[in-house]
RNA sequence: CGCGGGGUGGAGCAGUCUGGUAGCUCGUCGGGCUCAUAACCCGAAGGUCACAGGUUCAAAUCCUGUCCCCGCUACCA
């Protein structure tokens, strides 16, 4: 089996963010896992360079447009290794094969008849960069803009793809797979259900220069689909390259949902009159939202996978956003939804699970992975693991082939607790305590170690790096490289007698850090470094404190945390009751604080101090004795006031 | 009558196409365990699935209507 899969080609007038990171991150997957299923994997992304944008951003920048393209197509180039990104090739469509073989096809589809020359009269609004319809207007001005568009009149070339109609509307009905999810495949088939208008494929050079120009007109460059669209031919070489001969007809395109249209319509169409076979399938996704609002250059909250990766680590990012989205739909990125996956998913349950279990083997198997017992010896525990392997692996490979990436990690993660709970139920650690149980104990951890290094196989296309370390861990390091997904699922695959190497902790635990709200006008909203929402310089602007809730509260319980030197655990009334945690214990006994008024943060993130979860914090001074020793005195107010006003 | 998406326990979501006891994660509360990264395991509380009609033996799911929220502004996956 073959596959090719693309990512779109990434317009250049940005830096890369989440959203750029995330279609990389899919399509990376996937190609990883089409290889780790046997598949000859051919992946491409890519820039798109040319457009009047483009022209103009470098005249902004006082640069050719050559010089700006060059400098921005490097940015990305430049973050997709820091994503553990595996591109087979990286195109540009400045390249001089694509200039060239976009002419060839500008050529080949206009001599087929299908490119004419017509005059058009309409509204054109610059910021579009496209004409628009009378019916498109909102009070005469352009709704995306908000300015009213030029009448103009201009000679242009335009594509026959009105006539390929129908022939979509039936390729899209008899193929289910050709469009997914199925949403967008309806939303395709209802704007098909009106008649289709040509494509103009073309702009006068007296307008845009920074482009194509037509093979067969010199007076005009090509405008945007034309030529970008082609890349994904270009880069398999075609017309006559051996590549594209192998790989044309296992074509997958992964895209947002914005060029839709294009992907949908253009280019089947497009194919078509080349007289070439359509892709074989369409991946269409949804957006990321930030904090629940879209993410957006202006707003500032712009957010950057390099530093996500710094902060968390490259497989955290890539978990995280094919675990936290759905495929298809919009989700929502928040600093605190990356921290909850990496020390909920990926630090408790999995790199936990993978530590206690290589100790255990170091501890009660000398460092070795155990000899597996006979069939006749399995408890119901012990199939009851085998099969729910088994059916992950085929649920997980039924979800990857289907980009419901998210359910497939759920299916993973499914069996990640279930070890956690044969662990328990089975306690090597009891059975090691008496001789008899020995053969037991060595099972449960052939067992164990089994099933992760099944887990690693599987989560080898997400998290290449961490599957590597487990792999490394159980002494596979060497099989690694070279075992496929046919081998998973086959119980018993795991040599006996290797020597493990636990290694570092894969997934150290990030700490909630105290976060500082800052104004809705803030720019560094989403990150700042390694250390996010710090304050810069130690200087606290005013909206920064004012984010600080400061309150009023009055102490209507308190009692010693068991086995806490310092702790007390204190109900407070703010006025609504709520527990906070303070360390105090060395200075202040319960009884004398029960109808104190004190001054707490009301709006700290809540954290759990020796499993209390504290909501807030209780202010108190803080003075070194000459002894070295500390006096702490508690904040108060001066006067009475009501409990829960609030401190400024 | 603009287009599109959405309203499911405290939070975030899945489930809706192919009706059949409402599910997941996080959080909360109580308990257990000690191999482990203050972790893991067990249990509990918490939802009239926006609302109103309809179809049906049966509706979160299908149909009709209503209300509310978000995007459609730059950049752009």
């Amino acid at each position: 089996m073959t596959t090719y899969v693309t990512t779109p080609i990434y317009y250049v007038n940005a830096m890369p963010h989440l959203g750029h990171a995330y279609t990389t991150i899919v399509t990376d997957t996937y190609s990883r896992y089409k290889r780790l299923c046997g598949d000859d994997v051919r992946f491409q992304t890519g820039t798109d360079e040319h457009g009047e944008k483009i022209a103009e951003a470098a005249a902004k920048a006082g640069e050719t447009p050559r010089q700006y393209v060059d400098r921005i197509a490097a940015t990305f180039k430049e973050t997709w290794p820091l994503l553990t990104i595996s591109q087979d090739y990286t195109i540009r469509t400045t390249d001089p094969d694509h200039v060239q073989t976009v002419q060839d096809i500008l050529q080949l589809v206009h001599d087929r008849g299908d490119i004419y020359f017509s005059e058009y009269s309409g509204l054109y609004c610059q910021g579009c960069e496209r004409f628009l319809t009378e019916k498109e207007l909102v009070d005469g001005k352009c709704p995306d803009h908000q300015v009213e568009p030029k009448a103009i009149s201009e000679q242009n070339y335009f594509f026959r793809m009105s006539k390929y109609q129908d022939w979509l509307i039936d390729h899209i009905k008899t193929h289910p797979e050709f469009i997914t999810p199925e949403r967008y495949r309806n939303e395709v088939l209802s704007f098909l259900s009106e008649p289709l208008e040509d494509l103009c494929i073309s702009r006068p050079t007296a307008r845009l220069t920074w482009g194509i120009p037509l093979p067969f007109d010199s007076n005009f460059v090509t405008y945007v689909w034309f030529d970008a669209l082609i890349n994904y031919l270009t880069g398999i070489g075609y017309p006559d390259g051996a590549d594209f001969e192998k790989y044309w007809a296992a074509a997958e395109h992964v895209i947002a949902k914005d060029i839709l249209k294009p992907h949908a319509i253009y280019w089947p169409t497009m194919l078509q009159a080349m007289g070439l076979a359509p892709y074989k399938r369409l991946h269409v996704h949804g957006y990321w939202n930030v904090d629940a609002t879209k993410m957006s250059k202006s707003i500032g909250n712009v957010v950057r996978p390099k530093e996500l990766v710094d902060t968390y680590g490259v497989d955290t990012v890539r978990y995280f956003v094919l675990r936290e989205m759905s495929f298809g739909l919009d989700s929502s990125f928040s600093a605190d939804a990356i921290l909850t996956r990496h020390n909920a998913d990926l630090a408790n349950d999995l790199g936990n699970l993978f530590s206690r279990s290589l100790t255990m083997i170091d501890k009660y198997a000398q460092g070795r992975i155990p000899e597996r017992g006979t069939v006749a010896m399995f408890t119901p525990d012990d199939r009851e693991l085998i099969s729910a392997m088994a059916s992950m692996v085929a649920q997980y490979r039924e979800c990857m082939d289907d980009f419901k990436f998210h359910k497939a990690l759920q299916a993973i993660w499914e069996v990640i607790s279930l070890l956690n709970r044969y662990i328990v139920s089975n306690a090597p650690w009891e059975l090691a305590k008496d001789a008899r149980h020995e053969e037991r104990l060595r099972m449960v951890l052939c067992h164990l170690a089994e099933a992760l290094w099944m887990i690693a196989l599987v989560l080898k296309p997400i998290m290449p790096e961490t599957a590597e370390k487990m792999a490394t861990a159980l002494g596979m390091k060497d099989a690694f490289a070279d075992t496929g997904l046919e081998a998973v699922g086959q119980w018993g695959e795991l040599p006996s007698g290797l020597g493990i190497d636990k290694g570092a902790q894969l997934f150290p635990r990030v700490e909630k850090r105290v976060e500082v709200a800052l104004p809705a006008t803030g720019k560094q909203q989403t990150a700042n470094k390694s250390q996010p929402g710090m304050i810069e310089d130690g200087v606290l602007t005013f909206d920064q404190f004012k984010a600080v809730e400061l309150r009023v509260a009055e102490i209507v319980a308190a009692e010693k945390v068991a086995k806490s030197e310092r702790l007390l655990k204190l109900t407070v009334k703010a006025p609504e009751e709520r527990t906070i945690v303070a360390g105090i214990a060395l200075h202040y006994s319960p009884e004398a604080l029960i109808g104190q008024r004190v001054l707490i943060v009301a709006n700290l993130k809540p954290a759990k101090l020796m499993g209390i979860l504290s909501h807030g914090m209780v202010l108190a001074a803080k003075e070194l004795q000459a002894d070295g020793s500390e006096k702490l005195v508690l904040a108060t107010v001066a006067g009475s006031i009501a409990n829960g006003s609030r401190v400024a």
